[in-house]
DNA sequence: ATAGATATTATGTCTATACATAATGAGGTT
DNA sequence: AACCTCATTATGTATAGACATAATATCTAT
């Protein structure tokens, strides 16, 4: 019985989120306005202090205010606005888009570290590492060129490893726990392996990652990522 | 007097965060691991749950764990990693690495929007757009060359606006308030204007940041950022 | 055995309160 | 004016308790 009619709710975090987002978006609140307190707006909106606090913590995260004590919150002048790229496993992400993937591996080799790697991965002069390259494919393209090193010293049951059926993207993934990255993207020109197995004429341009992996210290892998003609990398909020 | 040894600071949800965050990265809880809920690490730790709650949910934000009711905390198996870059103004970019910025207007002209860009801004047959192109440089030497649309319909007061000493950046930061973002990442060849303002041999690789901004569901501006030879956006955690 | 109802569990969130801390500003002293 | 001290203020964070909600496990009737 009585339904409810107002679906009494309290206020969110989110509520107050989209309250306070919309008046910065709107121009309510310019570029260098402070913001009332967060117990004022908690009065305002109704609600804790706390809940006003997580929603205005967010917002600072999404790089749209600045926030200092004492001074309070103020809309930030320019947005050092930070864009957020999701880096999946490439058969996952050619798999979101309704692709069918299909991996090939190209070549392996064991080998003394060259002297570009060894300065990237700050190797020693008798570090081997294991040099891997492959292809994946988006139904039937080529969609991805690896080109991929790593560092058996650190990682020796590397050279046991096959990369035969799994790329090494996925080997690492199992064989190593969370580590710390470097992710470099650049434009480079095409040449050698490169324009035979993604399709590019030597000197076009190449979309490249280029993602350097320590655990505890010491560099694992280096891999070079190279993507086939007219890819982008998006994101948008 | 009576100086505390021993520091009895309680424990903070960064230390919860912390302790969780390196028992992922050295192992100890593998991929897949489901970790001891909130209420045990709690415990574990001597905190309050809403403590661990925080601590958790930072570490979900990151990508590393996933988190759902009643299944529990399970350390992710492939890390969707995702790479945060900062996209500040040129200017600041310059001046952050130490460099000295300097800005100079290439061309302005008011014209009926191309049909590519119609498409991708979604504009009207009749809409007018201005287009700015100009150079940024860094210690003399190019950096980037931006190539500006702004949609004269939804924002007339372009019509008016100089940008001999002033980027249009900086002159839609303060005539629109914040706004819907798409940015897209990719290497083109060069071409063009492109070339010769910034040093490049015909066909050479670009790295280019495209930038569409919405106010309200309207667009109000698409920009072209293409850099100087060398460039890289680099990111690391 | 299977389908549906129910209990259980871990996370999600809100509240009220308390104290910590950084930054600012006011007063007073030199 | 320059410099110190101290009060004030807004944010930062911890806590205990409560209820909400999603997802799973279990139990029950068919």
């Amino acid at each position: 019985m009585t339904p409810d009619v107002t679906a009494p709710s309290r206020t969110t975090y989110r509520d107050v989120r989209a309250a306070i987002l919309s008046r910065i978006t709107d121009g309510t609140w310019g570029a260098g306005t402070i913001l009332p307190s967060e117990m004022e707006l908690a009065e305002a909106f109704g609600c804790a202090r706390a809940t006003v606090n997580r929603a205005m913590r967010e917002i600072e995260e999404m790089g749209l205010v600045e926030r200092k004590r004492k001074s309070g919150t103020r809309v930030r002048a320019a947005p050092v606005r930070q864009a957020r790229f999701e880096i999946p496993l490439v058969g996952d992400e050619i798999a979101a888009n309704g692709g069918t993937y299909r991996y090939a591996l190209v070549s392996t080799a064991t080998l003394p570290a060259p002297d570009w790697l060894r300065g990237r991965m700050g190797l020693g002069a008798g570090d081997r590492v294991v040099h891997v390259t492959a292809m994946h494919y988006a139904d039937g393209a080529p969609h991805q060129f690896e080109d991929r090193w790593i560092n058996a010293t650190a990682l020796p049951e590397v050279l046991e490893a096959s990369f035969d059926k799994q790329g090494p993207t996925e080997w690492l993934i199992a064989a190593v726990p969370y580590s710390e990255v470097e992710i470099g993207l650049m434009a480079v020109a095409a040449e050698g392996p490169l324009c035979d197995h993604l399709g590019h004429a030597p000197g076009a341009p190449v979309f490249r990652v280029e993602r350097t992996t320590w655990w505890q210290g010491q560099a694992i892998t280096h891999v070079r990522l190279n993507h086939a003609p007219g890819y982008r990398m998006t994101t948008r909020y």
